[in-house]
DNA sequence: CTGGTTTCCGGTCACCTGTATTATGTCATG
DNA sequence: CATGACATAATACAGGTGACCGGAAACCAG
């Protein structure tokens, strides 16, 4: 054996590198050489641990998402146990919006990662079964919340699992400055507020 | 005078056929010469309206940003006079969302628009001024309901109207396939009938 | 007809892209 | 030591990009 390399370690690192030029100057700009001055090696070294550029971008993007479920993971863990859906909801939100550096960073990764799988069939598919595994979930979760209680059950699940996810669609408005973090945190409340208390 | 030429029209037909390019292929793809290519022009004659890559991309954004506003302006026509501000809101998020083919294609222009818009401060500024300016004729919407008795009282206008917007996360989830048009309208239903009938 | 203006076209330029190739360095093992 | 697998580097290549330019063609006022 060579010089002994831990292989995944230096595709992570590579990432790394890969969210920092797709935060800061955008997808388009996340080329070959951008990525490995960014992360200090050389072109031919890239090209060593990545094969390919759409070998490297899906390697970064399922990274992305590894790290957001172990925040969320984590977020859970910080709450009281056993955890009130309601949090969780909280948790699994505030994880997937832009409202701390390192959650914008991946924020936009996914943003970069959805429109570019508009039009790639591959992508289209992967990113399909991610968002669908991901709505189970939320689904599952308010699902269990009515039967015990916790929401109303004159409650459709499958409307208020939609509207959950409708949520996300404040990382543009956060992006750009249009609302501000404690102004999207509010309304993400108040709809779990009113989901979580009927009577109003 | 030379040929008789409308500069505005021909500048609008390319527009389409980058809309076109946009919706097919992606932004990226969008280059000078695919969009020549689809509005069957030379590159020549496409750089004769459009001296740069920019001010075409700019262009076209405006023009998808007017057939909106005309798209609503019609929506809201066609209803009872004067309308019921439930359904002004129904239309304008159909407007914005990919629920038939033309809102799609202005959809996916926006989608991209605002991801470039992340990175490029000029397209940043310009973008947060429409989207400021969307968000406060919502705002101004619901305030407006608000003092008609339509919407209760103890309604906060800024978290609604930010409520409001965030529907628009929808698209993402409409252009995957994660949600289907009519689980999105159910949902999109479901939230203003609450939004206008305090009593559930 | 005669300028003069506008429209249009083809070609060219420098640049950047992903990928492939080749060469050299490094190191554990047979 | 020699071998061979792996690591790193440098370069080359073919394709595509936006921008630019010179001139041809169309058109109309004088």
């Amino acid at each position: 054996m060579p010089k002994q390399v831990d292989h995944r370690e230096r595709r992570e690192s590579i990432a790394h590198a890969l969210w920092t030029i797709v935060e800061r100057q955008g997808w388009a700009r996340a080329t070959m050489r951008e990525v490995a001055r960014e992360a200090g090696v050389s072109l031919g070294q890239l090209q060593h641990y990545f094969s390919s550029r759409a070998e490297m971008l899906t390697f970064a993007i399922e990274f992305a998402a590894d790290q957001t479920a172990q925040r969320v993971t984590q977020g859970v863990a910080a709450l009281d146990q056993p955890p009130h859906p309601r949090n969780v909801l909280r948790v699994v939100l505030v994880a997937l919006l832009p409202l701390r550096s390192d959650a914008r960073t991946i924020s936009r990764m996914n943003a970069a990662y959805v429109l570019e799988a508009m039009h790639d069939p591959t992508l289209h598919q992967q990113a399909s079964v991610g968002l669908r595994n991901g709505r189970s979930m939320v689904e599952h979760l308010i699902q269990q919340a009515i039967n015990h209680g916790q929401i109303p059950p004159d409650r459709d699940p499958t409307i208020e699992t939609d509207l959950i996810l409708a949520l996300t669609g404040f990382a543009p408005l956060l992006e750009l400055g249009v609302i501000k973090p404690h102004a999207a945190l509010a309304a993400i409340d108040q709809h779990l507020d009113r989901l979580f208390r009927p009577v109003s």
